[in-house]
DNA sequence: TCTGGGGTCCTAGGACCC
DNA sequence: TCTGGGGTCCTAGGACCC
């Protein structure tokens, strides 16, 4: 990543071992594609230096969005390098499976395979209407079948919820472990929140039966709360409230949202 | 997919207010 | 007292991503 700052790229991690680089500033002069295949030296070099530091090989997409420049880093997967130039974008889309556009998973898939389309060029040429198929996602997904994206890269860490959760090793209703398993996740919020100086006014907790049936129940407050202590009693609330241990639990989960600034912590109360 | 954990976004119904 | 609409918040569940 510090390499990658060294070319003056505006970053957005994806994950552990994944990032967007845009580097319109450094090529911007250029007609599209020229820009793109300029950055090629760039990216071996990349590729290179992550191999002699670090031994690890690496993957690169180049494109002009994100969505394409994910799709050519799919192509061809380890130790790969894909430029897709715009104009051939299209053509590069259409015998990929549907699955592939992000945002298209398994319900998605199974819909459009019943119209019929399995692949981004029978999506691309789909005259009926998307949002039949895939619901408002449906205008968005025709555009990524045709390459468009004009999704800016995201950049700060805005959080807008944190949670824990532990499936047991044996379905359990026993009260001590699930208030210790509570008691546990809440002080991991707890010190989230307040490494991140913010507080939550909603609170959820979230349980799983051996039969896989998941229920989330949740409560807001008025005062942003971030003390553990506040989090575990409100989430022993609403375990008992809605008497949501009545059979054995799978999985047990407690998660804050609504984050905003705390007050005075001399004012939280509860 | 006999199924782990931490997230985001969307939908839909109901409460409540004007 | 009943009816209608819009806006916002809360809640629950689900699809999807890494």
């Amino acid at each position: 990543m510090a390499l990658a700052a060294q070319t003056g790229a505006v970053i957005e991690p994806m994950s552990i071992d994944e990032a967007y680089l845009e580097l319109s500033a450094r090529y911007r002069d250029n007609e599209a594609d020229a820009a793109l295949f300029e950055s090629l030296p760039l990216a071996r070099h990349l590729k290179q230096t992550i191999f002699s530091e670090r031994g690890l090989t690496a993957t690169i997409g180049i494109a002009a969005n994100k969505l394409l420049a994910k799709l050519a880093s799919d192509f061809q997967k380890p130790n790969g390098l894909t430029l897709v130039p715009e104009r051939d974008k299209v053509a590069f889309l259409r015998p990929l499976p549907v699955r592939a556009i992000p945002g298209v998973g398994p319900v998605t898939e199974r819909a459009l395979r019943q119209a019929g389309l399995t692949t981004v060029g029978q999506v691309q040429d789909y005259p009926g209407d998307l949002r039949a198929l895939a619901g408002s996602f449906g205008p968005k997904l025709k555009r990524f079948a045709f390459g468009e994206d004009d999704r800016p890269l995201e950049i700060g860490d805005v959080i807008k919820s944190v949670s824990s959760e532990e499936t047991f090793a044996r379905d359990t209703d026993d009260r001590r472990v699930l208030r210790a398993c509570l008691r546990e996740q809440a002080a991991e919020i707890s010190a989230e929140l307040k490494a991140r100086q913010l507080g939550a006014r909603t609170v959820q907790v979230k349980v799983r039966y051996g039969d896989f049936k998941t229920l989330t129940r949740q409560l807001s407050v008025e005062e942003p709360l971030f003390e553990a202590n506040d989090l575990y009693r409100l989430g022993c609330f609403l375990l008992g409230r809605e008497k949501l241990v009545c059979r054995p639990l799978r999985l047990l989960g407690l998660a804050v949202s609504s984050l905003g600034e705390p007050q005075d912590p001399q004012l939280s109360l509860l």
